[in-house]
DNA sequence: CCGAGTATCCAAAACGGTTTGGGAAAAGCG
DNA sequence: CGCTTTTCCCAAACCGTTTTGGATACTCGG
């Protein structure tokens, strides 16, 4: 069936132009060596002049693969947030997707269809592989992706699953860690913990690290200065306020994101108190394009890791899976880097108590 | 060619295994009258059953349709921001396709690759259908699209562009219009404007919102008190510090993000004042998921417009419009709500020079 | 009981590429 | 020069659907 749009030419089409056969056009065009040179250059030619663009669906269904990647968001049912982390691994992955000349298909589902659109998308053969977003402790996604056997990288990690498989991870408990070890080696004593929600794995990650760092030094973690909640400026700016308001407030807060951090410097200066002086904040930096973390010299204090860079070198590690999926699970963990802000400072607390 | 994966049951096997012809079952799965009811019946169940999927990529070469809407990300070579209100509209839109069953393929490209990307999506029969976002004035996509002859929807508008197209925008201008005359009827008259990059469309408009309503009032738009700049916390506190240094510093902001505000309201804490009684802000709330302005009570006096909704309508306009290419350019305003926040207060200023 | 409908089903031809299995001409070799 | 390779090209099959154009059997009015 034709429609009125102009598809573009077709390969027959382009072949009976040349006088040449369908065969040897697309053998010209995909590089094999059973062509005459100067017979690849016509072709070469002829095709750049009527533009001829092979179609991607027929090419598909006739090489087996799609040349596509697929991406599944998750939209929870109950907290209607669309990770704000998503936008730069995208714009990351896209960059690497475009160079390969791969698609990215992408397809939004509440929580609870999640694995359907999985089952969804390989069965009915839209792409040849996929990224995992957001993984979960003992997330369900990853045998399920393992029993539709399609090659997929997990942006992040699944504790609690033992079986192998590839994922590509910042590591989150040893930044906490080393960012807990700098408040207390300025002092402080009464770190507050504001961390995201505690069945992603990354916060949970997090959690540990900062509760190595406090147990190393055999300073009692207080559960009422460990919060998860959604990383927004809001609920960063409430969680804060409740904790000023105590009667042995933090002197320093160590938070998952800068939109947290933001809501924490609010809740400082509504307190009256002064960033990096009276109290001092270290932030998770996903080094988001929207969401610098202030420019020359940061704002804040920060265990840092460009989400975009990840997702370029996710893609492309589920690049190199697709092209052989028995190069078997394949891992990559990413140190973050302790970038120094005006956030922190010595602990005033400390000085205080000394004085 | 098979490949190890499991690439589901075919239709030809189906109707092998159900002792009928390829050509029967196709029809009964897709609701066809001449196919008897429990032959359709059983059918259905044996597809259920061995859970048979159609291959996408088939089916599309077959039909001619891709079934697939695609979305040109932009990441500009100069500021690689990618838009934050990104995200929210393509969960938006996501959901649209999910309901209707389409997919979406993004693509993300430099600016300068822009044209070419969107050739070829179209030029390879990728998708049937796209959207264009972050429109400029005399956006050269519009006559390319139109070109290619393929189905598209605007989100937003471009100004210079008199030849119809399809197209889904807030008013931007009559919001910021409003804005400006609520600032103005609580006394305020030196009203500075933090406007995101004035070559996007919706920028250009906003400034001509905030224009008219001083004009309307014969109160004299002052070329200091106007900045166009990413829409950065950064860039909000840098332009906001600027300004409150000056002589004659602006006693209210209007703003286009969020973001902004946040930087707005961080120079006003630098300042020594106070947000809402001092100075006072309104900003352009997208309403996004992670960058909520408040709860019960909103923090930012806002014009506010759900991105995400614009989503989730634009597809729909936009599937319609696959539907039936010649139901013809469809256009949709959406009017802002003026929300009140804490944000804003009579102007001091003018309590002090009568006083 | 017969012919015209009608209800069901099917074989085969698309869709636009890739890939297999030759085949003719040119080149290499003794 | 004859024979084997190699070079270069092609016809046809295939990928997994949909759709066209019948075919067959059944129904029904007369």
């Amino acid at each position: 069936m034709r429609f009125g749009r102009e598809m573009g030419i077709t390969l027959r089409e382009l072949a009976q132009d040349l006088g040449l056969s369908p065969t040897t056009v697309s053998r010209a065009l995909n590089g094999y060596p059973e062509v005459a040179e100067d017979t690849r250059w016509r072709v070469m030619e002829a095709a750049r002049r009527l533009n001829y663009r092979p179609n991607t669906r027929a090419k598909s269904l006739a090489t087996g693969r799609a040349q596509a990647i697929g991406h599944v968001i998750p939209v929870s049912a109950k907290h209607q947030i669309v990770n704000p982390v998503f936008a730069d691994f995208i714009a990351g992955a896209g960059e690497s997707y475009a160079r390969a000349g791969y698609d990215m298909v992408l397809t939004v589902v509440a929580d609870d269809d999640e694995a359907q659109a999985y089952r969804d998308l390989v069965g009915r053969g839209t792409v040849d592989g996929m990224i995992v977003h957001g993984p979960r402790q003992h997330d369900p996604r990853i045998p399920l992706l393992r029993e539709l056997d399609i090659p997929f990288l997990v942006h992040g990690r699944s504790s609690g699953i033992t079986a192998p498989y590839s994922w590509l991870d910042i590591n989150n408990r040893r930044g906490f860690t080393r960012a807990t070890d700098a408040l207390l080696d300025m002092g402080h004593r009464r770190i507050a913990l504001i961390n995201g929600l505690e069945d992603m794995d990354f916060a949970i990650r997090r959690r540990e690290g900062y509760l190595d760092a406090l147990q190393a030094r055999a300073v009692r973690a207080d559960p009422a200065l460990m919060v998860a909640a959604e990383m927004t400026e809001t609920n960063g700016y409430r969680a804060a306020c409740r904790m000023l308001e105590m009667d042995n407030p933090p002197s320093a807060f160590l938070v998952s994101s800068i939109l947290l951090a933001i809501g924490v410097r609010h809740a400082l200066w509504d307190a009256g108190m002064h960033l990096g002086r009276d109290v001092s904040v270290i932030t998770h930096d996903d080094d988001l394009s929207y969401l610098k973390n202030g420019d020359a010299v940061p704002l804040f204090t920060a265990t840092r890791s460009s989400v975009r860079e990840a997702g370029r070198l996710a893609a492309d590690m589920l690049l190199d899976l697709v092209a052989d999926p028995a190069s078997g699970p394949v891992t990559r963990l990413l140190e973050v880097d302790l970038i120094v802000g005006r956030s922190t400072g010595p602990c005033p607390a400390s000085t205080r108590k000394s004085a």
